[in-house]
RNA sequence: GCAGCCAUAGCUCAGUUGGUUAGAGCGCUAGAUUGUGGAUCUAGAGGUCCCCCGUUCAAGCCGGGGUGGCUGUACCA
């Protein structure tokens, strides 16, 4: 404080290292709120929880093996003492196939299991894009049949209108990756040597909600400049080729409507050249899509879109994607969709990777903070500040005076332990332990958000009372205008949000102020 | 990763051809009002002008390099 000792030149600059963010009390008990729905949504589906460790052996995580001494490739990798590398888990699915591998005579098969976590991976974030991130994610390891993949469906349709999320505001797309391998073969990019290609090519599909038709068709050909100039070299398709393609990618709207009933996909399948990888790629969308729809769920739940593309390395069969359909209007004002925030399929390969027999699994995964912003946008109940324990604050009218601090305390430590009619907490209490004056302790509770105030000067010490004061209330006669606060009206509504009780009738009096606005 | 744009107070931004002590609005802290949220008025706190090197008598401003951010693109389990 003294002039001599001053601040050291540099002083270490608070900050987070980017992607990665801090969240607020509404955050966090919004975000509980959301798992605990999601939760009981598995849960009623007959998934059991299970939890792994955030680290795993780099080889069990799958695709960036070290291959050099640096396995850093999107993964947050170091070496443990004895030199094994270790990386921090960027989904949720490798670390199941691990711990059922590890645990697979005990686990009852087919095991159905659910879990949440936080994943991490080392990128460049962007808007809405982290480098860690909740997921939160339903599989189902030792069915292979696609029955166990319409049941993924259902569940994450189920789990969407849980969410306050309206029917038709999102949709279930479904995909088989032996589509799109067919594809491939009827134009002849089959094969080992044609791997690059074909990848060039699905990325190409994969961009059809960014670029449109057109964009996807030159990436399909020669390439496509962006507007800065930038230019991404094409798959170098023939115009046979890419129109095929196109044709399969575009052809979702009309498959299901036509004539008001659902379609058969092997009927709108004769439109094109086949082949047996194909056949049995919609033969396997053709049994899901009877699945879901001989229980109820209609294409405005649960829709075929040859154009899903998900997963590229592992996925073996039929994927899926959940994308959220209404517009929203952001805070520069423009509109956009939200898009995908959840994706799974069908990974066969995955626990096999451990275990002498092949082990067929299929399960999706939940995008947790898009999927809460998205809560957010179309004001889901859930996600609503409203459902937070109240909370009262107990100002410190006197203190300077350090001998009154324990009568204060005493208040809030009674508001902590009274319950309501059902036994439950009824707010949630704080004491001012600030230096402030009484004014600065009015905005400190106007700026918590408290509900009411306790107040306790010298006077009402004298008389054994407190003053419970309705800061909702309150703050309606404080933006009243100077002339309207001489009325009697304005005078009667005061004592309304201000008045005195006994001391031993604290708990009372803030039920009297809750009762008012419990709708 | 590649390309473009940007970096001055907590936030949004001014800052003249390079010229003394870098400003505004909002916000924040408090006072006016022994003890009541808004409004008003007053005062206060808060800055290595992103960092380093260079040019110059002199750099927030000019040059080079770095770092960080934004946008697009690539990758995305």
């Amino acid at each position: 404080m003294s002039s001599a000792d001053k601040p050291a030149p540099s002083k270490l600059k608070a900050r987070q290292p980017r992607g990665f963010v801090d969240r607020g009390p509404a955050d966090v008990a919004a975000t509980e709120r959301m798992l605990a729905v999601i939760r009981e949504s598995f849960s009623r589906y007959g998934f059991d929880p299970v939890e792994t460790p955030f680290v795993e052996y780099t080889d069990a995580l799958g695709k960036f093996l070290p291959d050099q001494d640096r396995p850093n490739e999107g993964v947050f990798s170091f070496q443990d003492d004895d030199e094994q590398w270790l990386s921090l888990r960027y989904d949720l699915t490798a670390p199941l196939a691990r711990y059922v591998a590890e645990n697979y005579d005990a686990l009852p098969k087919p095991y159905r299991s659910y879990r949440a976590g936080y994943v991490f991976r080392n990128e460049k974030p962007g808007p809405g894009r982290f480098r860690q991130f909740m997921q939160f994610d339903a599989d189902i390891v030792g069915s292979g049949t696609v029955a166990a993949d319409a049941e993924i469906c259902m569940l994450a349709a189920d789990t969407m209108e849980a969410l306050g999320i309206q029917r038709g505001d999102y949709v279930v797309k479904v995909n088989n990756r032996k589509v799109l391998d067919g594809v491939m073969e009827a134009i002849g990019l089959g094969g080992e040597e044609n791997g690059g290609r074909r990848l060039t090519v699905l990325r190409a599909i994969d961009k059809l909600d960014k670029f449109g038709p057109d964009g996807v068709r030159l990436l399909l050909g020669e390439g496509r400049k962006d507007e800065s100039g930038d230019f991404t070299k094409g798959a170098g398709l023939d115009g046979v080729q890419a129109d095929y393609v196109m044709s399969v990618v575009e052809h979702q709207p009309g498959i299901w409507t036509t004539g008001g009933e659902l379609g058969r996909v092997s009927d709108w399948n004769k439109q094109l050249q086949r082949n047996a990888t194909l056949d049995e790629g919609f033969a396997e969308l053709d049994a899901l899509n009877a699945a879901v729809v001989a229980a109820g769920y209609g294409p405005d739940r649960i829709r075929i879109d040859p154009s899903v593309v998900r997963g590229l390395e592992y996925y073996t069969g039929p994927v899926y994607e959940v994308e959220l359909t209404f517009p929203v209007t952001n805070e520069d004002g423009q509109v956009v969709r939200f898009g995908s925030v959840a994706g799974g399929g069908r990974y066969d390969g995955l626990v096999g990777r451990f275990r002498p027999e092949p082990v067929p699994a299929t399960g999706f995964s939940i995008g947790v903070s898009r999927l809460y912003s998205a809560l957010k946008a179309v004001k889901s109940p859930i996600v609503d500040a409203k459902n937070e324990l109240p909370l009262v604050v107990v100002t410190a009218m006197d203190n300077k005076s350090p001998e009154f601090m324990p009568g204060y305390q005493a208040m809030v430590s009674e508001l902590r332990k009274a319950s309501d009619a059902n036994g439950k907490p009824l707010v949630r209490a704080d004491l001012y332990l600030g230096s402030s004056g009484f004014n600065a302790q009015m905005k400190y509770a106007d700026r918590r958000g408290a509900i009411c105030a306790v107040i306790q000067g010298s006077s009402e010490r004298e008389a054994g009372t407190v003053i419970i004061k309705d800061l909702i209330m309150g703050a309606e006669l404080a933006a009243a205008g100077r002339e309207l606060k001489d009325s009697a009206e304005h005078k009667a509504k005061q004592a309304e949000a201000q008045f005195a009780v006994p001391v031993a009738g604290l708990v009372d009096g803030v039920k009297r102020v809750l009762a008012r606005h419990s709708s």
